[in-house]
DNA sequence: TAAGGTACTACCCAAAAGGATACTATTGGA
DNA sequence: TCCAATAGTATCCTTTTGGGTAGTACCTTA
């Protein structure tokens, strides 16, 4: 169960090698960012520390239930830190790791391409 | 619901300020790779043309129906380009479009991302 | 005394995604 | 004659995801 006499990068890159999923690195980070609200919530956190019903107001449509869950993932994967204020009423800060800010780039590419998509949907809206 | 008089890159970008999903455009990139099956799917096709068969034995445990299914999914969204040969046996080939290959780098961020990670995991496992 | 704000949980429910199994048409080969 | 191979459908079922509503504790303010 654990690295044991294994290097780190050579555990790591097992990951790459080990059981059928080729490119399980990949999912990995569709796991991380790929829910419902993650990217939004990713999207205002890397713009600086917010309070809960900050993000509350700023994801417009999410539910306290929804932005709770979502947090709480990005917390376990070790994305966001939750600073909690003990104080009444309540305060909760969220902010980005900096492993949450390594995944900038990858927001950043997968926004232009999105913008690439949009656009290559208006130049050719079907090809048959 | 056309684009009327509007630029391209106007009605692109307007997209980005209309209405209150700011990241739009990263969730369409999401929309578009984020099925269960489609990383896989794409890193396949990056790698060259492909059968339906040959897909389903590399995507180990893939279903025939879920497959199609990812398959149509980014057929529709203009990243794969399936080529029917009449024939018996049936024969189809399944390869990336011109679109389809513009999504490689986003791809290998997302790796080489996932590799990131996993290596910080191993570094530091838990930090409450 | 009552209302309001904060950051939540608990409970229930609907929809979507994913998956197992069986079935199809066609032809070549044993 | 029967089986195998290809590229799928069709049907049913389970799991996951997403969401709505209500309720909680505590203090401040009116």
């Amino acid at each position: 169960m654990s690295p044991s006499n294994l290097s780190e990068t050579e555990a790591a890159s097992r990951l790459e090698t080990t059981g059928d999923r080729l490119t399980c690195a990949v999912e990995t980070t569709l796991d991380i960012i790929g829910g419902r609200w993650k990217v939004l919530i990713l999207h205002e956190l890397l713009r600086g520390v917010r309070r809960f019903n900050e993000l509350h107001r700023a994801l417009n449509g999410v539910t306290q239930k929804m932005l709770t869950q979502q947090l709480r993932e990005l917390e376990e994967a070790g994305i966001v830190h939750r600073e909690v204020y003990p104080q009444v009423p309540p305060k909760v800060e969220y902010s980005l790791t900096p492993l949450g800010r390594t995944l900038e780039p990858i927001l950043d590419a997968m926004h232009e391409w999105g913008n690439h998509y949009h656009q290559s949907k208006l130049e050719q809206p079907e090809q048959t």
